[in-house]
DNA sequence: CGCCAGGTTGAAGCGCTTCAACGTCTGTGG
DNA sequence: CCACAGACGTTGAAGCGCTTCAACCTGGCG
């Protein structure tokens, strides 16, 4: 547990007690390659912290898939909007390795919101945090045309871009598979 | 002071203390049609509730405008990426109509959040339910096409959609004036 | 009235998609 | 050890939708 401890900690300062008030919540779960962590229909009952592994967020419409989120190491996953507001999800979130999880449950969460500030103030960062990492890929899909997009998205974040397949990085950036395998070989003239 | 009052009593209920607390920090800023909330390169200080009249933000990149979001009576506003990390903003946030909001200002807010449970739960839920407007919108960029973007906006928000003029309403979907135009008069000649 | 902002229309062009074919790598079973 | 299959990526050709640019229309306002 020292992993999720220390992201807490990178939020805020949090005192022996209210770890020890957390810590019974917490059930960690292992996740095989190409297994599901949520898929649509269902209600999403736990938020889960990624301890180790990649997962992807993806929505299936006309029969083809858009992915709109890749997750790693060391940040909170979960269909967000039907955690929330406790409505059926729409998206599939699914390992693209093994992945060990953290899961939180949401009853379990509402009675920590209750009982101290700080799990307020957890909460409240974390939602902050998801709005500002939205909010850029948002601005990135409204200013920059595809190629622009790819040369950001391995610009910000190289070693995430490292282990996703170019297939589902296509739809992520809003294209076909073709199109950014032409994008790459129109700058592999340019670099040489 | 009632109009934001029952805004918030509608995201938690309040005890009149607690009101009495927060009141104080509000201060209420009429913006001129046509005028800035807030511009780039500032930081921005306040987070503004809505009282009457309605606001856009947009980028300016490549030389032409970017709008990214349309805000009218009753909801919270501001650059909130900007707010909440305290550096520079990159966009512009205008009044379509003559305005009033209620400012809320950074060290007060943060303030508050220690000073009562309360508040934090007012700054999560708000952050919530940014994020789940943003993510409608991410999934509307990636999975709808112009067309089917135009319809859901104005299915989902008809009565703001008449108020934003036809070449803002454009960009907000991410193509020109010129692709608007001729989408409406696609489905004209279907609904006759 | 005449101007200007907002909206429409047409013609040409470009970039992405579509579809089909092929290449390459990896893992699996005969 | 080779043969084969399947997943992933690449390439080409054709088509479509949006953009671009220019012209024009319309209504509101000084």
């Amino acid at each position: 547990m020292d992993q999720i401890r220390r992201y807490y900690e990178s939020l805020s300062s949090i005192t022996e007690a209210q770890w020890n008030e957390l810590v019974p919540h917490f059930k960690r779960v292992n996740i095989p390659k190409n297994q599901f962590l949520s898929e649509p229909g269902q209600v999403v009952k736990d938020v889960s912290f990624i301890e180790s592994g990649m997962l992807r967020c993806y929505y299936l419409f006309d029969g083809r898939e858009s992915n709109c989120y890749f997750a790693a190491e060391n940040c909170y996953l979960a269909d967000y909007t039907s955690f929330l507001t406790q409505s059926p999800s729409v998206m599939y979130i699914e390992a693209m390795e093994d992945v060990t999880v953290i899961n939180l449950d949401y009853h379990a969460l509402q009675n920590l919101y209750k009982k101290d500030i700080i799990f307020q103030e957890f909460g409240r960062k974390i939602a902050e945090w998801l709005y500002i990492k939205l909010s850029n890929r948002v601005s990135d899909l409204l200013l920059l045309n595809p190629e622009e997009r790819y040369y950001q998205f391995i610009k910000s974040d190289p070693e995430l871009a490292q282990r996703i397949p170019q297939y589902m990085l296509a739809s992520y950036l809003g294209i076909t598979p073709e199109s950014l395998s032409r994008i790459r070989r129109r700058q592999m003239r340019v670099a040489g």
